[in-house]
DNA sequence: TTACTTTGTTTGTTACTTAAACTAATATTA
DNA sequence: TAATATTAGTTTAAGTAACAAACAAAGTAA
C-alpha cells in the first residue's frame, strides 16, 4: 500500500523550495524580493531556498538588475545547464534521439532510419543512439540526468511496454535494458503521451493545464493532460481513442472493433484511399511526400482527399470535446504537416455540428514542435523525474 | 489570479487534521493509537488532532475497546449526526428530495412529480421540497450544512445552470436563489456528475479513484472521477458523452451533431422503438413501467428491443474504454433497472470488439443507489465543500 | 504479587516560517 | 554635495507544530 505523506517541517520546505525554483524557473529572472513579492513567502524564506538552490547549481545569480529607486536586485535564473537529457521517439521505420538541456533546448540531434521492426536489432539502434549524444554532452554540474523515450503502444504503469502493434511488440521492458546499459535513470512512455507532454511544455499547450493531444500518423493517439496531469488511466492504457466507433457498423478494425476513427482520419487511411485511386507507386516509401507535393501543387483530387481527412478528423475531434471540454486541441505527428488543408474542413464540421463550438472556448490548434514534439517530450519525462527525485517538483498541488 | 497556496504551520497541520479526520471516518472506530500506526503519525500528534476534532464535535468518543495485552483503548468515531444535509434530485417531470446525515445516511425523503417545466414553478417545488426536509431536520452542533441540487443540464464552473435542453432553462442562478431564500450555502451540479458523486462515495464505486458513471435516462449524461476527483472540463460541461458519435452517417440528433450515442442507446430511443412496433400506447407517462413488465412476463418482442438496446449501451461503453481506461465503469438511472436483460448484450458486444487485455481489467457494473444516486450525490456535493470550508477535507492529495 | 504490554499524555528538542530590526546600496532632492 | 527616502537582502528573535522519549494509567499473564 502507499505510504501516506503526511505534513511535517520537511513537507513545508520542500513546498516552499518548489515555489521559490519553479517560480524563478517559469518567470525569471527575477530578484529575491521580486519572488517574495510574487509568492508571498517571506523575503528571509525566500533567501534561505535561493542560497540552497544556488549550491545546488539549479539557479545562478546572473548579475545586478536596474534600481527603481533603492539598492540593485541581484538577478537570479535557472540554470538550465546543470544537466541534460536524451529524448528519444521510436517509430515504425525512424529513430529520433535529442539532447536537450534541462529547459528543453535541443543541443544535439540525430535521426536514423529503422530498416526492421526485429526488437534486438531496435534496440541496438535505440543503444547507439542514446550512446552518440551521452558522448556529445557538455561539461555539467549533473551531467545527463536521464534518458526518455516514446514509443508507439501501450505503456502500462512500471514503463514496461505492454503492447506495440506496429512494432509487433509485446511486454518488453525497455526501461531495464536502457538503465542497466548505461546507468542512468530511463522513461517510457507512449509516443502520443510523450507528444502531448512536449507541447505541454514547450510548444502549442504551454501553461495549458486541460489540453488533449492528437498523434495522427499510421494511427492515432491521444494524450491527455487534466489539471496539469499527464492522465493514464488505470492501468497506463487511457488515451487509445483512434479505436473508438464512429461507425458502429464500419470496417472492421485489426483491435477487433468496427468503425474505429482512425481506420478513417489517419494517414493510414489517406494513403489507401490514395492508393484506390491510383495515385501512388506501390511500397514507396515517400508516399505522404509526394501527396504533400502534390497539394502545393494545386492536385485537386488529392485536394479532395485532404478535405474528406479532415472531416472525418473533424468527428473525432466532436467526440472529444464533448467528453472533455478542454482547453485546447493540438493535433500533432506527421499529418500536421496539412495544416493548410485541413484545418478548414476540421473547421466546417465543428460548426456545423457543434453547435456549441463558439461557446466552449475550445481552441483546435497545430502542433508548434513538428517532428520533435516527442522526442522532446520524452527527454521532458526524463527531466522531470529528475526534479521530482531531487523534490523540487512542480506537481505539488494548488490546495485551496 | 489564484494565489498560490505556501507551505506554513498551519498548512502542515491542516494536513494532519484532514489525514486523522478521514482515517477515523472512512476505517473507524479505531483508537489513537491505531490511528498513530495507520497514518505513520506521532501518538501526541494524533492526541492533539483528536481533541480537537471532539472539540468540534466531528469525532466522538464510544467507549473502551477490547485490550490486547494492555491498556484498553478509547474508540473513537465520526459522529455523523453532527449535521445534515439536503440533497434535490430535479429531474424532467419529478422532484426527489433527501435529508442526510454526515455519512449520506438517508433520515427522510419526499418525493412529488412536476406539472410543467416552467422555471418559477419548479422553483417554488424546489422551495417547497427543501422547506419541508428542512423543518425535519434533528437537533444538532451544526444544523443544515448545505444544500446540493442536481440538474439535467450543464452548469458552469459558478454553480451557472447553461443550459438545460430538457427543462428548456437557460443561464438559471439557481445557486443564489436558495441561498437567499434559506441563508444556507448551496452547491448545483449536473445530474450525472452528482450521480456519480454519490456512486463513488457510497455506492458501486465506492474509494475507486477512477470511473465513469454513465446516466441513462431520456438521455445520456456521463460523470468522470479521475483521481478521486470529479472532472468538469475546463469550462464545466465536460462528460456529454451521451453526444458522442457512433454513427457519423447516422440520425440527426437535436444537438446539431448526428448518430449520437443517445439516440441509439437512452430510454427514449427504446421508446422510440417500442413506439415504431405499436408496443405502447401513446401519451402514457408509465411506458417505461409497461416494458419492464412485459420484459419480467417474458415478452418476446420486448426482450428483442432490450437486447438491442444493450448491444447499443455496449458501443458506447468501448469507446469510454478506450478513452479513459477506468476501472470500473457504472451504469445508472432509470434504465439500470432493465439490468437483469441488458448486462448479457452489454458483455457479448465487449467480448466480440475489444481486445482481451483491456477488458479483464475494466468492471462494468449497475447503480447500487437506485433511484437515490442523484439526490445522494447532490447531498454530498454540499457535504464536501463544508468540510472544505472547515479545512478537514479529504481532496489533499498525497505528495510522493 | 510481579513482570510485562499497551494506551495515551507530558516534556523538551528541533526545524521551519515569519515579523521586525538591521545593513547595504542606490535614487532623489534641497 | 549632503541629507533623505527607497529598495534589496540578511540577521535575530519569536512562535508553532511535529517528534522522540519519558512517563502515567490501566490492563494481561504467570
Amino acid at each position: 500500500m502507499k505510504r501516506l505523506r503526511t505534513g511535517d517541517q520537511n513537507l513545508v520546505k520542500q513546498i516552499n523550495k518548489s515555489i521559490v525554483f519553479n517560480t524563478i524557473k517559469k518567470k525569471g529572472p527575477l530578484s529575491r524580493a521580486q519572488v517574495s513579492k510574487k509568492t508571498g513567502l517571506n523575503k528571509a524564506t525566500v533567501s534561505t531556498m535561493v542560497s540552497e538552490l544556488i549550491n545546488e547549481a539549479f539557479i545562478h545569480e546572473i548579475g545586478a538588475g536596474k534600481s527603481s529607486g533603492g539598492r540593485k536586485p541581484v538577478m537570479l535564473y535557472f540554470n538550465h545547464r546543470a544537466g541534460y537529457a536524451v529524448g528519444i521517439d521510436v517509430g515504425v521505420n525512424y529513430i529520433l534521439g535529442v539532447l536537450t538541456d534541462l529547459s528543453g533546448n535541443v543541443i544535439e540531434k540525430t535521426a536514423s532510419p529503422l530498416r526492421n521492426i526485429d526488437i534486438d536489432y531496435v534496440v541496438g539502434q535505440i543503444f547507439s543512439c542514446i550512446e552518440t549524444l551521452v558522448n556529445n554532452v557538455p561539461n555539467s554540474p549533473y551531467g545527463i540526468v536521464g534518458v526518455g523515450i516514446g514509443v508507439p503502444g501501450q505503456v502500462g504503469q512500471d514503463d514496461q511496454i505492454l503492447f506495440a502493434p506496429n512494432l509487433k511488440w509485446r511486454n518488453i521492458h525497455l526501461k531495464q535494458m536502457v538503465e542497466k546499459k548505461f546507468l542512468i535513470p530511463a522513461k517510457i512512455g507512449n509516443e502520443a503521451n510523450a507528444g502531448a507532454y512536449g507541447e505541454q511544455l514547450y510548444g502549442a499547450g504551454k501553461n495549458i493545464s486541460n489540453l488533449v493531444y492528437v498523434s495522427i500518423g499510421i494511427g492515432i493517439g491521444t494524450g491527455i493532460f487534466i489539471n496539469n496531469r499527464l492522465y493514464k488511466g488505470a492501468t497506463g492504457i487511457s488515451g487509445e481513442m483512434g479505436h473508438f466507433t464512429i461507425d458502429f457498423n464500419g470496417k472492421k478494425c485489426s483491435c477487433g472493433n468496427r468503425g474505429c476513427w482512425e481506420l478513417y482520419a489517419s494517414e493510414s487511411a489517406l494513403l489507401q484511399e490514395a492508393s484506390q485511386q491510383k495515385l501512388l507507386n506501390e511500397n514507396d516509401e515517400s508516399n505522404l511526400d509526394f501527396l504533400f507535393r502534390e497539394a502545393q501543387k494545386g492536385n485537386s483530387q488529392v485536394l479532395k482527399l485532404l478535405n474528406i481527412l479532415g472531416e472525418n478528423i473533424g468527428f473525432g475531434l466532436i467526440n472529444i470535446m464533448n467528453t472533455f471540454n478542454p482547453e485546447t486541441i493540438i493535433i500533432g505527428n506527421r499529418i500536421a504537416r496539412f495544416k493548410n488543408w485541413i484545418k478548414k474542413p476540421i473547421e466546417r464540421i465543428l460548426e456545423e455540428r457543434l453547435p456549441v463550438y463558439h461557446q466552449s472556448n475550445t481552441d483546435i490548434r497545430f502542433s508548434m514542435l513538428g517532428d520533435d514534439s516527442t522526442a522532446l517530450g520524452a527527454a521532458s519525462f526524463a527531466i522531470s523525474s529528475f526534479f521530482l527525485n531531487r523534490k523540487i517538483t512542480d506537481r505539488l498541488e494548488s490546495i485551496s
